[in-house]
DNA sequence: GATTAGCACTCATGCGGAGAGAGTGCTAAC
DNA sequence: GTTAGCACTCTCTCCGCATGAGTGCTAATC
């Protein structure tokens, strides 16, 4: 379906206006704020067309136009021009990264508080899970009495670690004979390929000093676990509040409640296609609490893994700001983790 | 001030039925529920009491009476037996235990969660700052090329960890070279009083590799500032949603927003005084944002250091179920840390 | 002197109807 | 194909009234 000129500047305006007054727009003011040619009269003979077509709805009789679902998707994909970061908000960006170069998890909760507090939504990073990481090599590092450290260190330098219960008396060398055993095992599978019942079949393998093999073991099954765990940040939440669609304490506390824990975001987050910024808008998300609100999102690469940034806003969104900022961010922080993860 | 034994009961009576329906409490209501000996004349003339008093007020002549702030903090003092967790929580306490008991951040997590569960209020978890640990050794471990990570551990067993960049032909026995100098200069001082400015001297001090030297550096000067810093957590927030009290948007925007970030909470939450629950009811807290609602919180220990865990809702709140929860998981928590950490 | 029944009074709350205002659709003229 | 004009529709807000809960006070009672 293809709108001639006059048509699509009419949704544009139309659009334009709604998203930034969330009131109905109506036929005079289509006219006055983006001076078309033509009469008030002429637009809402369009106007009755668009809504006949799909694209505009009217609450009621006596109300302007809103746009439909439909009309933000025809929007978004044949309208909208992204509009990335300015520079003074990219500036802002890398004084973020700055600060906090140093640990991954810490500069992306910055990273999803740069994403809502420039875009006015919600945002949300996802970490990847670990899956195509191989295991390098593992090390056990004594760090005082009756206590060392196990890291356990991936292909693409992933480091993980937890801390394990050792015999006082163990020599070092002997820990580090117990560590080599693991690395020689485990080499180059890929970390979602190590089951359980690989881990029982080292326990068989290793005989001697049997209850550090077991606390390490019962170290590495839980730090597997926890890499397949999608950890989920969320930030700038509270933006909904000022959203006048949400002035609804029930729908309200419906929508928050989807965003307030991680399990129900990351079934909302589909699947990506391809490398592009992505736009899920009200209904085309399958979750039904939000059905009203829209997703822009976009993947990124660190330690060879895929995450997810996004934001999360109504329906009536600024979409060319969402989506350009998603963009804009995302680029960077792959060039980012090009060069240092 | 003291009450004569039937102020108490009415006014205990008044207190849990408005915590209850969150409604003024009516004379006739006192009598029926709590079956008294007097009529609802007699309840009125104490009532009337009550208010001159101060301990309860009345929103507007014609409703009933609900307790004033002053009122819940003699209900505190005077007469509330705290409810500690039943058996079936104990056990879900312990269940969350076990589930997550190798990382210290997790655990610390899910008590938050198991804090607003229990009690449906909001709650939270400040990490204790590491001031009276004291520097015990540090190490630096080849993860793989051009990568290591360095280790700092205290006395009381905190470890703390960063990658640094070190130079591939770096040898093992010189990087511990290194780490063994680090650990000399640093042995024993509190990790708050190290300074900018020792950290200088090792740099003087350590001629050779000088950037493994100020990698190290600026690794450890990170650690320092992030370990200075408290974390809190915060879980459970949208419990405040139910609360009919805040119905008003506004209202309700002002607390969650204090709520959502980990600023705010950490000026709200007062000193500790001595080991026991402390309360502070609305005005209390110094906070203006918060001065319709209500903490109940407790410190507890862990390294050595002094975290706090509690909970916050409406000044309506059930006191005695909070102060038992709060009390009994502080309690568990530091009978686990004293084993574990 | 304390307690109680009775009653007038107060005030929040909910409901319905009237009036204003915005915006439409339709018709007829250009 | 476009436009001016106009009747019509529907929402929103404000106002007044009835309702009902709960009080305070007075006078009677224990």
């Amino acid at each position: 379906m293809t709108l001639d000129e006059r048509k699509r500047k009419i949704l544009e305006s139309i659009i334009k206006d709604y998203v930034e007054t969330a009131e109905p727009v109506g036929s005079r003011a289509v006219v006055k704020k983006h001076d078309l040619k033509v009469s008030a009269a002429t637009v809402r003979n369009e106007m009755a067309d668009l809504e006949e077509m799909g694209y505009l709805e009217q609450p009621h009789t006596s109300a302007g136009r809103i746009p439909s679902q439909m009309g933000f998707r025809y929007y978004v994909d044949c309208l909208m021009e992204k509009e990335n970061l300015d520079e003074q908000e990219f500036e802002s960006l890398q004084n973020v990264l700055r600060e906090n170069l140093q640990e991954r998890d810490n500069l992306i909760e910055d990273i999803a508080h740069f994403l809502s507090q420039v875009t006015n939504y919600a945002s949300f990073v996802i970490l990847p899970t670990v899956k195509f990481n191989e295991f390098k090599n593992l090390q056990i590092i004594p760090v005082e009495k009756g206590k060392a450290l196990l890291l356990v260190v991936t292909d693409m330098g992933m480091i993980m670690h937890r801390k394990i219960g050792i015999p006082e008396s163990m020599e070092v060398e002997e820990l580090q004979a117990v560590a080599r055993a693991f690395t020689q095992i485990f080499g180059s599978k890929k970390l979602d390929k190590i089951r359980r019942g690989d881990l029982q079949q080292i326990r068989d393998a290793l005989k001697q000093r049997r209850n550090v093999i077991d606390n390490a073991l019962e170290a590495i099954d839980n730090l597997l676990k926890n890499s397949k765990n999608e950890k989920v940040m969320i930030s700038g939440t509270l933006n909904i509040l000022n959203e006048p669609e949400f002035k609804d304490l029930d729908k309200l506390k419906r929508i928050l409640t989807v965003l307030d824990e991680d399990g129900p975001l990351k079934n909302i987050i589909p699947e990506l296609v391809g490398d592009n910024v992505d736009i899920r808008i009200g209904r085309e998300n399958q979750n039904e609490d939000i059905n009203e609100m829209s997703l822009v999102f976009a993947g990124y690469k660190s330690f060879g893994e895929m995450g997810k940034i996004g934001v999360i806003g109504p329906v009536r969104m600024e979409y060319w700001k969402a989506a350009g900022t998603v963009e804009s961010v995302r680029d960077f922080l792959e060039e980012l983790f090009k060069q240092r993860f």
